[in-house]
Parts: structure tokens; C-alpha cells; sequence
DNA sequence: AGGGCTATCAATAACGTTATAGATGCGCCT
DNA sequence: AGGCGCATCTATAACGTTATTGATAGCCCT
């Protein structure tokens, strides 16, 4: 193996105890045999064996980022940040995905990493309280972009049923009257089933019913499932004059098949997504959506972590992070300044 | 602290070194101790630590990723398929980002995480081979995405210069003559340099030549760097008539920036990028790219590594991977099959 | 001059695991 | 009967670090 504190210690003629102090500053050290030690360091080319330093301490400074998927640019881009942000607290982030699969998040919850981490940040896609209640406490848990009730652990959300009635009226306050919902789930889990709720209290507050045929369920949440979930409604009689969409990736799917079936957009068909990930200020047209803070949930979610890895407080704490509707093309055309500050 | 190999060989009546080998199979164990031990297992919720573990064997199971960010699309699809190629393995990887900074690298493969991990699978955006001769070697290293010759490194990559002069002869081939190359870089380093190489030569195949005035820079590679970048030369007297651009993002940023302008795509431009990130399929119109196999780049990365962690030999060795060219709607319009062969 | 305080360092016991060497019992062969 | 091999298990020494306890020397004070 590489170079250790004991061939340092025999190196600079002093004890391990003492190249340990020097390396961690735990314990003074007289300032002679400081620069000794790190001499003998520099010119040996020491670094700690981080498997000993975290056997022997006790906390590995491994915390576990478990996303549904890497390819959704939302969760790229939280991860990004999230990822920064563990690094200035001297946090290494090991991401997990879990591909949207209960399985998979069932077993991150209940510590598939458990032995490697000192805490864990959950964005969860299926998961409800009930899973979360039965969980033996193996490492410290955040949860994140979500707002589960009555769960004993922080969380970092914005309001979904809030954000999502925001889109609709502001779809109603253009004169749109058939407004669709793409990206419903057969479950009404988190946080599909809040989207879907906050569009049905939208759709009621402009004075409009909810037309169950406008209610659009996928299978998954990609650009993919956008496209091929809007066509028959845009082939068929009666077709909406605007979309509500889960999230960007299928709002983007959303305009792309109206491109191909010849309808303009926002003319034709206003759309709004969710996320504001970076891809919706380049669409043609740019893509209207509900903006969470992304740069807040995720340092958020890291500090809220690290203060509870690190604090002696132990009450559970929720954080509610603002949302932003950012109006672009997509619902009034071009021609408008960038963006304007919403609810 | 959890509950360690000694309490489950006090609570089964055998021996820390037998439960040892019940848990890791290294040697055998009789049938009803093997069931005894199990049931302790079992009953008290034990799992290894893994700090001990992988101090007492000398390697982690870590693999850094070290990719110059997770916002860039190619990376986040990149990363996702090592990951699970990896976890296949039996590995965990850990993602380092760059951010393209020279000196972000420079640490990464100097041994940044040297002291964890037991291999680094690095897709270098500034470094050349000059940096990498003077690498004393800490751990395993697979460079991905990039043709670095005269190095004693395995590498994956795909020929960059021939993507490139394919992309160009595409576009020539159609009939365009003032073809633009956005997403140059001051410095001639990889793999920006290569790129701009197989510009040049397709440029020239076709009988054209290279004007230097459609050889943008840009500072970076993101969307706005494209729109940035290209704005100058549409606005200009003697616009190109089309735009190879460095990357996806690049592309989608000059599509992006013509059509605020009022141009056509691909009419008044034709536009080809480079990655076939996922969000090429549904741009408005769709992107004719460059599409290397990810998924055999990502999982060739892996399992290079991992037979060099894991083999005796130890010859460096060469993947080029195989690109084809996908041609959408950005050259050629609408109404087309979707993808055709390439080179 | 002796006792106590401070500053500095050393010795060493863990942390939980795996690998090595050795112990034990049993059956089988000569 | 005695010894040998096999199967099974135990005892224990590492791996490299950090935290605890203790030792030593120098200094000040009464």
C-alpha cells in the first residue's frame, strides 16, 4: 500500500500520535517538529487512508443523494447543486437512482447504503408516509421536492397543489377554456396526485369543470411520454386549447407533437411545464413554466442534512421553498420580456 | 454503533471468523452452523461495516467518474449508464465534476481521490497528454471520449476528426457552401481541437474553403454560448447557411437564436450537432447530430476499468467506439424516416 | 527547594473486518 | 492401533487511523 502515518512518524522522528495532530490539527503541536512532520509528509507524499479514518471515527463524510434518474435534466441539474454544496461542508455525495421504482426507493430507504453513509437526501417518486413510518432509523433522512404530511423527518418542498393552480389560471387568465393535464399516474402518489389536484382546484377557480377526457395519464415522465400521451387529443374532435404538463420534459414532448401536427404554439395551443430546467429557455417556442428554486431545494436539502448530522437539535423541521411562474412563449408568443415574477 | 460480526458470533455460539465466512462464502462452513449464524443475521439486522471492510482489504469498490458537469446532458445520460454498469460490477461510483477548469482536473487526476477509490474512469475537457505523462501512478486510470495518443492509458473513444468531417460533408452534400463551426476554443487542446480538425477537412473535401470569419469561439459549451456565439454572424452581411456546432447545446442554442431572428431551419440554416443527447429527438425542428454509442462508451469505460482492476494484464489498450451521423429535420426538413445510417 | 501547572509529546487501545495459522475431532487406511 | 488426511472451526494478527491516558520536561510561584 501507500505511504503511512507510521512511515512518516519514523520518518520525522516523532510519534504517530503526533503526525495524526499535525495532519488534523486536533491537539497542538510545537511549531519545530510541525514543520518536521510536514516535510517528511510533503517529501513522502502522504495522504490519510480514508477507510481507516472512517473506521476509526465513525462517520465515512458519505452522504447519499437518491434521485429517480440522472437523464431527467431536473434531477441532473439538483444533483449538480446539491453535489457543490456537500463539497463546502466537506461532504462527498454517492447518488442513487431509483429509476421511479418502488422497489428500488424502498430499499434506499431502509439502508441500502446504510453502512456507508451519514446521511441520506430522498427525492421521492412513489413512496407515501406509509413506508416511511416503518423505517428502523438507520441513518438521518431529508426529504426532498415533495410534501409528505405527517412524517417525522425534514423535508424541503415547494407547493405543489399551490404551483400548479398558479399554471392553470394563468392558462384561464389568457381565455383558454379546454385545459389539459398531461402526465397523471394510474396511483395518485406523490407528487403527481398534488399537480393534479392543484390543476383540478385551478381548472374549478376559473369557473371551468374538469373534462375527464383532458386528463392525461403516462406511463413515465419523458419527452416520450409527453408526445405520444397528448396525440390522440390533438387528433381528436374537440381537441384543448392549452396544457398543463407534469413536468418540462413532457411539456417539450407536448410541443413537439403539436409541431408535427401543424398546430402553433402558443396560438393553437398554449402549454406550461414544471421544473424550469435549463433546456425550457431554448425551446422554440420558449417553454412556459413553474420555477422552483432549484439552487435553494438543493443547498437546502445539504445544509438541512449536515445540521442534523452535525447539531444536537432533533426536531424534525419542514422548509417550504418559493416557486416562480416564468411566462415565456409558449403561452403569450413572442416579443415579451424574459421573464416576470409570479406567485 | 450498529451491530458488529462479534455480537452475531456471541448471539450463534461460533466465532467472529466463521461468521466472517458465512457472510463472504471465502470458506466453507457446515450447513447447520451456516444456518445458525444466518438466523442470528437475520434476527439482530446485522450488516457489514464497510469502512473495516475495505481497510482490511485494501480497496473500496469505488470508482470516481470525474466528467466536467452533470448539467451537460451527454454526461448526466453518460454517467447514468456507467453507474449502472458499474453497480453490475459490484462498484460504486463517485461523480467529480470539472467544471472544465484545468485546475479541477489537474487534481482529479493527481490523485484527488486517491485514497477511496479504487480506479477513475476521467473524460478530460482541457488536459493533454503532456499532463497525464507526469501522473504518478495512484490508482487505475480510463480516460473516456477523447483520443489522447502516446499516452500509457487505456482509453475509449470515437474518432472525433472523422465525426466531424461528416457532420461537414453532410452539410455540404446538401448544397450548403458557407458552412459555420461554433463552439471553437481559444486553446487547440482536446477534444475541441479534433473537432475543428474535421471541420476544416470537410470543408475542404468538398472543394470549399474555410473562412476564419465562421470559426466562432465560445467560451464555453452551453446553450447560450451557441446563441451568443452564432448571434454575430446571422446578423452580419454574408451569413453561413449552416452551422456545425461543437455540441447538442451549442446547436440547439444557434436553432434557437434563428429563430428569434426570424431564419428558417432548415431553410435559411442548416444546423448539425454533436452528442445526440436525448433532447435532440424532440427539438423544434428535431436535430441532425452526431451520435456516438453512450451506451457502449459508458459500459466499455466500466468494464475497462474494472478488468484492469480486476485482471493481471496490464498493456494499455484503445476502444474506438463507432458514431453514426442521424439525420433530422435541422438539414433536411420534415417528412423524413426518422434516423438513417451513418458512417 | 519543592510542588504544581502548562506545554508537548509518546504509548496504546480501540474501530470491525479479513486472512493466516493452528487447533480439534473424526474416519479411514495400513 | 497408530497415524494421516479431511472437514470444520477458533484464535489472532494485521489494516491505518484517532482518542485517551500518561509521561516528561520546563517554568513559575510561594
Amino acid at each position: 500500500m501507500g505511504v503511512s502515518l507510521r512511515d512518516i512518524a519514523l520518518r520525522a522522528g516523532v510519534s504517530v500520535a503526533t503526525v495524526s495532530n499535525v495532519v488534523n490539527g486536533y491537539r497542538p503541536v510545537a511549531a519545530a517538529t510541525k514543520v518536521r512532520v510536514q516535510e517528511a509528509i510533503d517529501e513522502m507524499g502522504y495522504s490519510p487512508n480514508l477507510s481507516a479514518r472512517h473506521l476509526r471515527r465513525g462517520r465515512t463524510g458519505f452522504i447519499a443523494l437518491a434521485i429517480p434518474e440522472l437523464n431527467n435534466p431536473y434531477f441532473a441539474e439538483l444533483a449538480d447543486v446539491a453535489i457543490a454544496e456537500a463539497a463546502r461542508h466537506g461532504y462527498t455525495v454517492l447518488l442513487d437512482s431509483t429509476n421511479g421504482e418502488r422497489e428500488r426507493e424502498l430499499e434506499v430507504v431502509h439502508g441500502l447504503r446504510a453502512q456507508i453513509v451519514d446521511g441520506l437526501i430522498f427525492s421521492p417518486a412513489q413512496l407515501g408516509p406509509s413506508d416511511l413510518s416503518d423505517r428502523r432509523d438507520s441513518v438521518p433522512l431529508v426529504l426532498v421536492g415533495e410534501r409528505i404530511h405527517d412524517v417525522a423527518y425534514d423535508h424541503i418542498s415547494i407547493d405543489n397543489i399551490a404551483a400548479s393552480r398558479v399554471a392553470v389560471e394563468h392558462l384561464a387568465s389568457l381565455g383558454r377554456r379546454r385545459i389539459a393535464f398531461v402526465g397523471a399516474q394510474d396511483s395518485d402518489r406523490q407528487p403527481a396526485g398534488l399537480r393534479l389536484q392543484g390543476y383540478t382546484e385551478g381548472v374549478h377557480a376559473a369557473g371551468l369543470t374538469v373534462d375527464p377526457r383532458l386528463v392525461v395519464r403516462t406511463p413515465g415522465f419523458d419527452r416520450a411520454d409527453g408526445a405520444d400521451g397528448v396525440a390522440p387529443l390533438l387528433r381528436g374532435s374537440d381537441p384543448p386549447d392549452a396544457v398543463f404538463a407534469y413536468n418540462d420534459l413532457i411539456a417539450v414532448g407536448v410541443m413537439r407533437k403539436a409541431y408535427e401536427l401543424g398546430l402553433r404554439v402558443p396560438d393553437d395551443l398554449a402549454v406550461v411545464g414544471f421544473d424550469d430546467i435549463n433546456e425550457a429557455r431554448f425551446t422554440t417556442p420558449s417553454l412556459t413554466t413553474i420555477a422552483p428554486d432549484k439552487d435553494v431545494i438543493g443547498k437546502l436539502a445539504v445544509t438541512a442534512l449536515v445540521s442534523r448530522l452535525e447539531g444536537e437539535d432533533n426536531v424534525p423541521r419542514e422548509y417550504e421553498v418559493p416557486f416562480r411562474l416564468v411566462v415565456r412563449e409558449s403561452t403569450v408568443g413572442a416579443a415579451l420580456p424574459e421573464e416576470e415574477p409570479g406567485a
